[in-house]
DNA sequence: TACTCTTATCGCGATCTGGTGTTATGTTAC
DNA sequence: GTAACATAACACCAGATCGCGATAAGAGTA
């Protein structure tokens, strides 16, 4: 395989499967032409401008005259397409661990993270549910759900998110208050937790403000990382969910902090 | 032709119009037998029978042990599904007719309604556009989209309309202001238009004191009833756009109470 | 039970759609 | 102006889906 990245790209289509090895490809050499890209993934010019495309639209790319060039890491790490690749196994792990704090009759706040998504699939049978999320994969799969009060948190749309966000979300996200919060980050250090772009942590922080229990969950690529904006110190939450492969150490060095550390078992 | 229902079953698909032919024989004889269909129309028993599931879930006829037998009246003409399928030529013409009054750069709103989502089908060559509505398949289409601006309005999803509503809603709409405002109602007067639910009622009322340039549309199917609720009058919108199917007489009524009416072209 | 009507399941053929390459037509840089 | 690159338009292929009927099993009625 050309791709480097950790995930399993098995259950992807095709061209999006092929779309995230480019991805990988670029970001490790930084910049390259299209011919490169057809040489190195043998297909037409025309499916590499088309694959091209989706992925500026995506934000993962930045498209010139001449060929492409990685945006910044931080920029491509936090983008969805990407990050649905990684780290499957352990956002379900810690989905079900999640799902055991939930009652029925509950109100959940849910940001746009995959592993909120891995948590929707486990709402079916926890009814009546209310929940409330930004993340449009998560709001179309609840849509379908019975006795799920759904409430969108609209706001401007983000390709690369695939979610809403900016002021209108974070209006809407004020006048809330559930009784839990289910959000990831795309950093964590022992002391706080981080996020790369300004529009996020803005939605970000007001859903801390607006839950009553606040639940961080963490894959152990997370950790050891840091990003742009710091988001809030983890004493903020009242859970950190982290997986089995978290090494011990660093699940010390997080209690040290402070932090309720619980891991989720695979 | 079998059929004489009034819409066009031209460009519906086989199976769809095969059931709007059965429906208008069921409604003519009052009651018939899957074996005589069988006849009728030249199709297995089977699918007879599946077409007429069809037909009872939409709630046009009435299954029982040895055939089948039309719902009353009233009933089966104010069955939403089916006017959605015998409107449907009319809706895409004024939803042809409403896009020639959007330019590029502009921003619309648009209501939780089939027009409006025929709308959105012509959005792809009118970009940069910013575009903000509550109804869900409208945002996923549009979120599939370039050069468009997305703003969802979040509130309690309904599964009946499948959009968002509320109180939640009419805030995100009360906090915007857009250019134009593309909507539709389930009943017109010549003074006045209807809608059978509050809740939505609220919604849209919102929509109308957020939008500079109110455009209602309106297929022939919605005059001459009314709803529970009056939403608003007419002359609340700078423009009424009928299909050409309207009697003239009608156009002209709405016409003398001080509506701007328009008419669209097949 | 015997008969009729209904439903479930499977497979076949037609249709639709998504993904691709080819060719033709812009566009940009030099 | 020309060469390299980018986009648009068209056609093709494969896989998925849809519509339909045949058969068989189930359910109601007499």
């Amino acid at each position: 395989m050309t791709s480097d990245v950790d995930g399993d790209t098995a259950e992807l289509s095709r061209p999006a499967r092929r779309q995230a090895e480019i991805a990988a490809y670029v970001v490790k050499h930084g910049s390259v032409s299209a011919n490169d890209l057809v040489e190195a993934f043998g297909v037409s010019v025309m499916t590499v401008h088309r694959d091209l495309d989706e992925l500026e639209r995506q934000g993962v790319v930045r498209k010139y005259r001449g060929g492409v060039s990685a945006q910044p890491t931080s920029v491509f790490e936090s983008n969805v397409a990407y990050r649905l690749n990684t780290a499957h196994a352990e956002k379900l792990a810690i989905a079900r661990h999640a799902r055991t704090m939930i009652e029925p009759g509950m109100s959940v706040m849910l940001d746009d993270s995959t592993s909120a998504l891995a948590l929707v699939d486990l709402f079916e049978d926890i009814t009546p549910l209310t929940v409330a999320t930004n993340f449009l994969p998560a709001i179309t799969k609840l849509a379908q759900l019975r006795d799920i009060t759904l409430l969108a948190l609209g706001g401007i749309y983000s390709a690369t998110h695939d979610s809403f966000g900016g002021m209108p979300c974070a209006e809407a996200v004020e006048a809330l208050h559930t009784d839990l919060l289910f959000c990831s980050v795309s950093a964590v250090s022992p002391t706080h937790a981080f996020h790369q772009e300004e529009e996020i942590v803005l939605v970000k922080r007001a859903m801390l403000r607006s839950a009553k229990t606040k639940v961080l969950m963490v894959d152990h690529g997370k950790l050891q990382r840091t990003a742009l904006h710091r988001l809030a110190p983890l004493a903020d939450f009242d859970i950190v969910i982290v997986d089995e492969k978290t090494p011990k150490d660093l699940i010390d060095a997080l209690r040290d902090h402070g932090a309720t550390v619980e891991v989720a078992e695979l």
